[in-house]
DNA sequence: GATTAATCGAGACGGTACGTCATGTCTTAGC
DNA sequence: GCTAAGACATGACGTACCGTCTCGATTAATC
């Protein structure tokens, strides 16, 4: 079950496989070609031809298998980024969901987080791009965090009337935000400070604030 | 005070004025042809050529004034949209918090959602964009919600001990987050769920949660 | 031997012609165009992109084969007029060379005259087409002209203390000069008397002139 | 009776001359320039804009007074040449010519030699700079030449049976010929076979040739 | 001395063509 | 049936000059 390969034509397994075989070979040299120009230039800068003349590919071959730029995009930094990312699991959920926050800002914060926001940016008009995104970047790590949330309601650490969903949009969405548009730092201030904010509200807690429900 | 032409080169005051006068109608031509093809393509699609044409402008007399397609970009949208979002000033800083974001939401669904997240992403490479953004579209509006949270604070409505940029960062970012990757809707529920959960938090009040300051 | 192609990448013999082929109805679309553009509105008033488009070929193509304008330009006239011209061998020498004359001159006439001095102008900046036209257009013609003059002296129709380089500059460059400035008709009568005081001379004969040797 | 301006508007002696008077050191300056830019970059790598900068003049007044750069390129290039041409008057009709023919070849040899062959070709396709080619180029120094000619008849030194036009261009067309074409060096001894050739002809003396007359 | 008319500089402007780049399709030969 | 190499049409890029057009500043001759 790999992850990679999902915007790449599934290999239809029935077929009796005629003429040569796909060279497995060549397409990961085009994955790492393409992983090493988008962290060299960035997803705008890189071009087919030039991953193509890197992997001493054709760019018909490049062609064959993906669609275009951001799909092959799309695979190649999920290939690579994928592998890295684990979901801690100890005793508190809260402490987990913090865990988690935390290494996903490191991710953000190293060479990749320009290429993630470039494909982010893309995948608004492509869709395909967006949904590879959505389906493969963000949903299995959702899916992680959901349940440590809902590990958290259960033992009475996490309230039982709030979203799982906005939980984890209101743990990540600060740090995307600043990943995207750099109007501040993202350092171990920061994921503090949003972590207090999020756990324990911003309203002033002796006056009762009654904020709208 | 203008808003826009920020990036276009800014009047010398001292200067004599030499020469025929930049001519402002072609500038606002320039401008409206930009906004009208962003709406319809989005940053992606917009070509220099096609806003010229639209203009009934040259592409020398863009390329005199905006260096690239991002820059004009930059200033159409701020002169359009900019102008459509004001900041209430109610007697709750809470109620005026809520009411912005609400506010903002509404623009971001709507068709400029789109152009502000090409934006965004164009920000991450080309630095003038990204200052753009910073300085004249995110600045602003920052530095009228600080006010409102300082007011908040003072009023005892907010917890004295959060950073104000936080307490925006934890408003705002799920928004951005959802428009940018659209893993969720972006409807009056969740507005009302983000609200509820940043005022109140995510840790279930009775059981004293120390969260590791 | 083909007398075309000449600017044109020489077929490099020992390649095992991987890719592609250059495909020779695309060059010849090309050509023609060309040669249809220059007798329409001339070398100044031809462009590449007219040509494309009329050629139905992109610029690119273009551009891959010849450097410029000139180039392809010059292919073009060569393509066209060289097979028009033959070269006659009579009986008498004197006389295959005034036909000879006759003939170039009805070329000059017509209207590829204005092309011709077109070329010879540019290649006066640039060497490329000077070399063309002087290998390819003249030089052809000065070598049958240099034989019909060498067949005359042996015959002893045409002084052997003469230079028959200068004889044939004696012959063309009249007509050369008129086509290019103007100043005078190229009709029958001038071809007349452009022979007769090259044959004859312009010196009275009685007199004995010794003009300086 | 200058022999310049001619392409530059004439002033029109009558008017009684209101407002600014035209700046005779403008002109100059300009006319100047081009000389300049002319000679370093030939008349096509000319632009009206450098001759402009050079001049520390503007495009407009250059275009107030000439309707385009081989307009100009013409004005220019009589001003700085004509001067250097003067017209001999010995004793025998014959040296006279031969002298002058030396001469011009010395002219075409130098640095003006390139740009006298562009203004021909120009010429070609812009019917007022060919008339000012002929009217003010060449129609002064044919008219000397004539009258030199018809001084050779009357004395005996030429055949009365030649168009005095014909014997013009068999002098001057071979070395106009090698300028455009470059196919032979233009030195003396080519000078002196050219007049060798066009004095006593290319027939052989004593065969009595009767070339069809 | 003020007015008037033309000239000059600077530089903005719409336009045409340039020569280049990347895209995505295609055609051939080799494996 | 894959692959590498490379030709090709397409479309946009950013640039260079063109020739026209305002501007403000001069510079006389006329009022």
């Amino acid at each position: 079950v790999t992850l990679e390969g999902g915007v790449a034509r599934e290999i239809a397994s029935a077929k009796p496989a005629r003429g040569r075989p796909r060279s497995e070979e060549v397409r990961l040299r085009i994955l790492d070609a393409a992983i090493a120009e988008l962290e060299a230039r960035g997803l705008k800068g890189v071009t087919i031809e030039s991953i193509a003349e890197r992997a001493g590919a054709s760019k018909v071959t490049i062609y064959r298998w993906w669609p275009n730029k951001a799909a092959l995009a799309t695979d190649a930094f999920l290939a690579a980024v994928a592998p890295r990312i684990a979901f801690p699991h100890g005793a508190s959920a809260l402490d987990d969901l913090r865990q988690q926050m935390i290494s996903l800002m490191h991710v953000l914060t190293g060479r990749w987080g320009a290429v993630i926001a470039s494909l982010i940016a893309e995948g608004i008009h492509d869709d395909e791009v967006g949904e590879a995104m959505r389906t493969r970047w963000l949903g299995p790590r959702r899916a992680a965090g959901r349940k440590v949330v809902e590990r958290g309601v259960a033992s009475g650490e996490i309230r039982a009337d709030v979203d799982p969903e906005v939980v984890l949009d209101a743990l990540y969405g600060p740090i995307y935000l600043r990943v995207m548009l750099g109007h501040g730092p993202l350092d171990a201030a920061f994921a503090k400070r949003v972590w207090a904010a999020a756990v324990h509200g911003i309203a002033a807690p002796s006056k009762r604030t009654r904020a709208r429900r």
